[in-house]
DNA sequence: GAATTCATGTAACTTGTTACATGATTTA
DNA sequence: TAAATCATGTAACAAGTTACATGAATTC
């Protein structure tokens, strides 16, 4: 469902294509919601068929045609209508493959897990470094649409997305503690 | 995937059955991976077909048969093997539909947001409550399975989605600071 | 008397992922 | 010459959600 809306929100904006959808989403909303080109296209089917978008085809030279998409007046409703019924929870699920292995940890030795705690913060890290570019990204593209309003509400997301990803790294870094604390501690036992 | 890998992990502590299976997620793992009854069952079912888990059925008084799942030779290799070979790639995708809203923020009035956050940290903070009714379980669980050294990464894991929950309480009161001001400027200009 | 707990599931649907297919143009 | 970029999608599959169905026992 969201990712239907968050299409229809984008489109709001300017008409784009299904491609230019990928790269706005890999660029910006990707923070918080990823979506695979795949999944864009049959979205943008089904909200064509309930009516929400409509599209022009742009021909192109020596590249292929283009369906420039764009929200209908009854899309524009359906999406402030969906925006403004909050749920009732707020707080989603979470998934985590990375916290399932760690759970099992004790299956692996602390060395292993140290390895890919070390793995993950660097990850992290290089996800840190790419937030500073979507920051550069969202003063530009908020001027680009004419909307410099919106860059306020972008960067209270995106400041979400950093403090995550800081928290994390802080986190690893401490398990990274206490697990050599714990093999140094058995090191003793055993010698 | 992933979810039919903590059911193999989960049972390797002791037999369950699907609806025990369900109260685990729902007071331990729930914090990084969360799940239904109805594809806890689906997922019993496939890996019984694949020979990783196979069941006795307990008879009991004045309540339905329980079907007792335990984790077969194979199963434990196969979940040993998937343990091991950590992916490429540790950080997952994220998915937050309250994120969605807030970025299409200039849609909604800024009272209205600030209203929605304050509610958003109340929901959080019950959400840390919880977790620490989750750490007593944690410790009198690994006692019960006499398994004491699990306690170490279920803590880990633990550790991580309180760390979460205080940021994204740090986070919205931010929010809830910045949309105040917000408005108190713009009231400054109209008035 | 109504709701919750225990315990099983099925069916239908939605959402997300992976692989495949096409084909010109541009860059390394 | 291989790959990436632009641009469209389809097909098959995996994973997750919601609604429905059964039925006794217990708690409010």
């Amino acid at each position: 469902m969201s990712l239907q809306q968050a299409i229809l929100g984008l489109l709001s904006y300017r008409p784009m294509s299904g491609y230019d959808l990928k790269q706005v989403f890999d660029e910006s909303i990707n923070n918080f919601w990823s979506a695979q080109l795949s999944q864009i296209y049959r979205d943008l089917g089904t909200l064509e068929t309930k009516g929400y978008v409509s599209f022009q085809v742009e021909p192109q030279a020596g590249r292929p045609d283009k369906k420039v998409y764009s929200v209908t007046g009854e899309g524009e409703e359906a999406f402030q209508s969906w925006l403004t019924k909050f749920p009732e929870s707020l707080v989603g699920p979470i998934r985590d493959e990375f916290n399932i292995r760690i759970f099992f940890g004790s299956r692996l030795s602390d060395q292993e897990l140290v390895f890919q705690m070390e793995r993950f913060t660097r990850q992290v890290r290089k996800l840190l470094e790419s937030y500073k570019l979507v920051n550069k990204i969202i003063g530009e593209y908020a001027k680009e649409i004419s909307r410099p309003e919106e860059k306020f509400y972008w960067q209270l997301t995106l400041k979400r997305g950093i403090m995550m990803a800081e928290t994390s790294i802080s986190w690893a870094e401490e398990c990274i503690k206490e697990l050599k604390e714990k093999f140094q501690k058995e090191g003793e036992v055993d010698g």
